[in-house]
DNA sequence: CTCCCTTGCTAACAGTGTTAGCCTGAAATT
DNA sequence: AATTTCAGGCTAACACTGTTAGCAAGGGAG
């Protein structure tokens, strides 16, 4: 049929980007986006090599969103730890995409990873070591609240004061 | 055919715990647990109503496990914080089953889970909020190396050391 | 001796990612 | 203008996942 705005790999890669957003992970699957597609599973992959390949767009289009997002934020490290922390909430998939799976490195842009590290290390000024700790911090908070592991009642906010403190 | 020591819960229990062990979560499937039971994998639901059965009954040997870890280590933060990375490291998929994907709190005992959390909270001394940013801290640190999302050249060692002033 | 129930089995279904092979219409070449 | 090439759709199928239905055989209870 050769739709003239046929699913090129742009086009898959957005509607991947909706999908994962609203169905997550486990949402994702090859024949729900061929579905959005409007074509079949097989045909996707006339356009991509694999799943992984889309995952890997996923994290790379996820790692660059959430760079922006602490970039946009306050100088101050409070004014940073917040944004990780709401970027995180606002976006769970996107941020368990790209941070709680393995990362495709071999399939994403050079360079992306390391800006956004570089960026989280940034924030303390501090050492190499004190900045990895600081970037586990937020990442276990963030990580254990989307897993629902902290008690219904918890000072999450509170919590958060005393992290950032603790920085 | 009744096997005298056929598959009870019990046994399927400890097999589903060493297939873990050695071939991770994505190795644990109801074929290759029924496999090294000798039988087919349909008749398991003769002795377990579902997976969700299979993995409750990991995350509870989890959760008694680490916590037995971390309360034979010494009494200092410092004891606790490296038996925590050590039980991690040396346990990668036991950690990640028990805190990495939804804890089954409807089928795991009652106060196994308050009781690991609350030994993570007198580890400081300190309040909830303050325990709670202590707990990701260590979380976060052993899921970030455990995902390897720290540089190989990485002196984890003295990141660890540094997290531990932290607190 | 007979009945029943436990515990195995096979066949099957819906879902997953993925491959092979076919077909068709549009674009490019002669 | 006729022909060839090829991108991009399709169906059928395979191996895998968890799971259900229904059958069969053996041991224990009456």
């Amino acid at each position: 049929m050769a739709n003239t705005n046929g699913p090129t790999r742009e086009r898959i890669s957005v509607i991947a980007y909706e999908l994962l957003k609203e169905k997550g992970i486990a949402g994702l699957s090859m024949r729900a986006l061929a579905d959005r597609l409007h074509i079949k599973a097989p045909s996707l992959y006339k356009h991509v090599a694999d799943k992984e390949e889309i995952i890997a767009g996923l994290q790379a289009r996820g790692l660059q969103e959430f760079g922006n997002a602490i970039k946009r934020a306050g100088k101050s490290k409070r004014a940073k730890a917040l944004a990780y922390r709401k970027w995180a909430l606002e976006n769970p998939h996107l941020y368990e995409i790209t941070v709680s799976i393995p990362l495709l490195r071999d399939r994403i842009p050079v360079g992306l990873e390391d800006g956004v590290t570089r960026m989280i290390i940034e924030i303390t000024g501090k050492d190499h070591e004190h900045a990895r700790a600081v970037w586990a911090l937020m990442h276990g908070l963030v990580d254990l609240e989307i897993a629902g592991r902290f008690p219904k009642d918890a000072d999450l906010e509170l919590t958060w004061k005393r992290a950032v403190a603790m920085i």
